[in-house]
DNA sequence: ACCTGAACACCGTTCAAGT
DNA sequence: ACCTGAACACCGTTCAAGT
């Protein structure tokens, strides 16, 4: 029983039970919704609990947000892995479906209340998921820069614009054909 | 003395004082740091005198958010009227522009917090906003529909990924020369 | 009509103390 | 080494009461 998987929370895994009942919130109520003295009691533990692993409740949402670029990252890299990357409708697919399918996450990622306590950790992680998308582009002239910047941004409003339901769905259509049909503008 | 501008905050000017505040605080601290009773003591008022004005803090950055899409409304409108419409660069500009020049609104403005409880005042005055950007890019065919939001997206995403700092500099290049060389792209 | 004073529930965080 | 209990400062919000 003490090895119990069910019955680990008060015992050396605290940490990763914390991590993921916050996953759990953040999808369902957004950021504002993961509040530590919530986490504690979903958890079975003391309000202070918490406090001997993250140093502060932005410390958690940081490990979310990282949790979140590598998720990021590793579905791009297997979408650019697993084809030619002629052109990047993939992986543009791939990064504003990402956003969709996890909109608490990928919102957190880019969160600007994190950016603002300049967390290394947070850069690194972001970093690392915008390597691959340079690497795919690739180009070092300017021109080559200026139209990869282009594209990424492309992308990138396209996520958020669908995210926060600001781009109006034409009647009778989804909102995979208009990502297609975005994407496959010049 | 009764009618002294600078004594009017205890007579009638109170929501306007609190929104003045509001707005040079959003753009020091960001959102987070926009809080009622901070307000009310930068104003001079007990605690519970904001609630005669706005229903909740989230009311209060409703209306500093809805300001933020009057505000930006306004600047498209200008550079929309000042020029003939070929090609959507002004518009882009300003657009870009504006996120830089006010960062916290900016933000406010997209804010998931915000969009949660469905504020009808706030998504008119979004609404209001991209109908000037609908208007000059116009057109009622996909093609046009399609190639439309893939500016706007464009545009949009330049702004945030610009915002949080997300896009590095080359050496040597200033924003403004990123923003020409990234929506001279095709 | 508009503001104050005092209170309530709640949160993040700290710290001494327990096992 | 990891967690508890109790406390502190602070916030949003409410409500009776003042002018």
């Amino acid at each position: 029983m003490s090895t119990s998987p069910s019955l680990s929370y008060h015992h050396g895994d605290l940490r990763r039970a914390l991590l993921e009942a916050a996953l759990v919130i953040l999808e369902r109520e957004g950021e504002a919704g993961v509040q530590l003295r919530d986490l504690a009691r979903a958890v079975h533990v003391s309000p202070a609990a918490p406090y001997r692993h993250f140093d502060s409740r932005a410390a958690l949402l940081e490990a979310l947000a990282v949790i979140g670029f590598q998720r990021f990252s590793r579905k791009l890299e297997d979408v650019a892995a697993s084809g030619p990357a002629e052109t990047g409708m993939p992986l543009g697919h791939a990064y504003v479906r990402f956003a969709l399918d996890n909109p608490g996450l990928f919102r957190l990622m880019f969160s600007s209340q994190l950016r603002k306590d300049n967390r290394p950790g947070l850069r690194m992680a972001a970093d690392a998921a915008f390597a691959t998308l340079r690497h795919v582009m690739g180009g070092n002239t300017q021109g080559q820069r200026n139209a990869a910047i282009s594209q990424w941004a492309r992308v990138h409003g396209l996520a958020v614009l669908l995210l926060d339901r600001h781009i109006a769905l034409p009647d009778g259509q989804d909102v995979e054909q208009l990502i297609a049909g975005v994407l496959a503008q010049p």
